[in-house]
DNA sequence: TATTGTTATACTCTATAACTATA
DNA sequence: TATAGTTATAGAGTATAACAATA
């Protein structure tokens, strides 16, 4: 039986992992010039291909004003285009440009890189072993937290 | 060894990990009436005793502005107290109040609770193995992140 | 009437720069 | 001259509320 003290230098770890991993993503997506927010959204409409703004806003669980700033930004800055809904004079369709498909490659590339860089010296069944423990983890939490 | 689509799948499972806990933990807080950045300042300030500003700068890695405006909300919020330095009339020194003190207690405990929480179904083994590849993770990043 | 998106307003966290008081 | 902290200003992300255009 683990003992409380060992949970709680493990939860500790998975702290320290979350600031450290936010810390390497933080810093590539400035290089790609992005913030979190604007990532998020980018990906969102990557993986749904053109969506309404409404859409984008459920995906990424903010209001509509709030979605309103961040395709402005992404906008301005050349990541994506607001066009004409071909159906709903109300809404507008948020669609990639192709700097926006770039750097969603991009994105998508220094995932994998990473997940290779972080797992690259762990022996098989210990990455087995983590893996199912994130799995265990999150059932957890979907079950006793009310995801 | 293991594939890069299941280092992938990995790396996606902690992403989903930081986002459930960092919702669970925000709703926490919010209900002890304190947001991420001055909940963090609060347990600086609980670990290091009462300090300066400069020193909570230092420890949040955040400019002395922000230090500021933090300790303003904790104060108004009456987590802390400003005293003045009783050898450095510039500075001041930043201590918790009953009421902080008694927060920093409830985090405590609310920590070790999700801690046991979390791993109360998880078998011996795979606990280990689990801590043992979070290390592994850290001493990657430490090493090959420039952190 | 309900929905889409905007404008108006406000709060939090963050930063840089200029300044005051003190060391 | 350097340091501690503040005021001034700005930008990003978030929220609610009121509103326009359209469904």
């Amino acid at each position: 039986m683990s003992s409380d003290a060992a949970r709680l230098r493990a939860l500790d770890r998975v702290y320290e992992l979350v600031v450290l991993l936010g810390e390497d993503m933080g810093g590539d997506l400035e290089r790609l010039g992005l913030t979190p927010a604007r990532a998020h959204a980018l990906m969102v409409v990557a993986e749904q291909g053109p969506c309404t703004q409404r859409v984008l806003a459920d995906a990424l669980g903010v209001t509509a004003r709030n979605v309103t700033g961040l395709v402005d930004a992404l906008v301005t800055t050349g990541f994506v285009t607001r066009e004409a809904h071909p159906a709903d004079r109300r809404a507008v369709l948020v669609s990639l440009t192709a700097h926006g498909a770039a750097t969603v490659a991009r994105m998508t590339e220094q995932k994998a890189g990473l997940a290779a860089q972080l797992f690259a010296g762990m022996p098989e069944r210990r990455f087995a072993a983590f893996d199912q423990g994130l799995a265990d983890i999150l059932a957890v939490i979907h079950r006793e937290l009310g995801h």
